[in-house]
DNA sequence: CAAATATCAGCTCCACTGAAATAA
DNA sequence: CTTATTTCAGTGGAGCTGATATTT
């Protein structure tokens, strides 16, 4: 019994990947309680922290926040002992942010768990509908969202 | 100077998903704060409720929180008077939660740019395409998450 | 009486902002 | 003086648990 503009809400593009980005955020949510716990927001910073390191600006901008919480959230990682906070050797004000060997853990962790997880969908749709979904959503991605990455 | 894991890790499907989802939060965020003013968690309810109406009960499985938490997001949006808690002819004990007019013209904005938005992603990369990955997608989303919609 | 629906009250954590301090 | 970062204080969002009323 559902409505005509029901049907439309439901088939739109957004809300298709909303829901596949709920399953995910909820796998990962449930792996990570058992290792170390971490909130959404410092997980949304382990995300954008690449392994050759960023400053606390570039980490603030990517996730669209201030560079107080940025700055906030980062300390608290640092706490538990994800991620330090080193001297950048170009600018004696900043400092550049590094994952430890644990944090590092976690990312490593988090590539496999998408490796898996592209395994099951690949066996399910096949390789190539796979491939192709995900080069079409880059490129979807990186129109609506140049800066990004 | 990208490390070799942060280029997998960039080419992720979740990745690029969770960045398109993020484009469109973003989008619909400046929209609505300009009508009325929601929170991210009131336009879940909005997002989960359909034209035909649904219990409390329905919205918190839905929305994957306790029935109280529904319950108290429900009285917000309908203090902003975008629902209605109307008794459930059914079942004396529950109440159906329909939307007004002005929270089902909520919805038909979203509508609108969801089409909008779909109109400019046919225009960058063909409808073909477009028609593709949001039938792949939504078989992904399906084989991930039978029990949602 | 037992089960289901919903609400109220009190509490906690999370995330963010603005202002101000420090250092280069 | 400008820039990068950090700390402090405060705010509001969002969820939970426990208790209660009501209906089936």
């Amino acid at each position: 019994m559902t409505d005509l503009i029901d049907e439309q809400r439901r088939n739109a593009l957004g809300r298709q990947a909303a829901r596949l980005v709920a399953c995910i955020e909820k796998d990962l949510a449930a792996q990570q309680t058992v290792d170390v716990d971490i909130t959404p927001a410092q997980k949304a910073v382990l995300i954008q922290l690449e392994t050759t390191g960023n400053r606390i600006t570039t980490l603030a901008q990517r996730l669209g926040t201030s560079k107080q919480a940025a700055s906030k959230l980062v300390q608290e990682i640092e706490n538990k002992g994800l991620v330090v906070r080193l001297p950048d050797p170009e600018d004696g004000r900043a400092s550049v942010i590094q994952f430890t060997d644990k944090g590092r853990a976690i990312v490593d962790t988090t590539v496999s768990y998408f490796e898996e997880l592209e395994r099951q969908i690949a066996a399910e749709i096949g390789h190539e509908d796979l491939a192709l979904v995900k080069a079409k959503l880059k490129r979807i991605a990186d129109f609506l969202d140049p800066h990004g990455f």
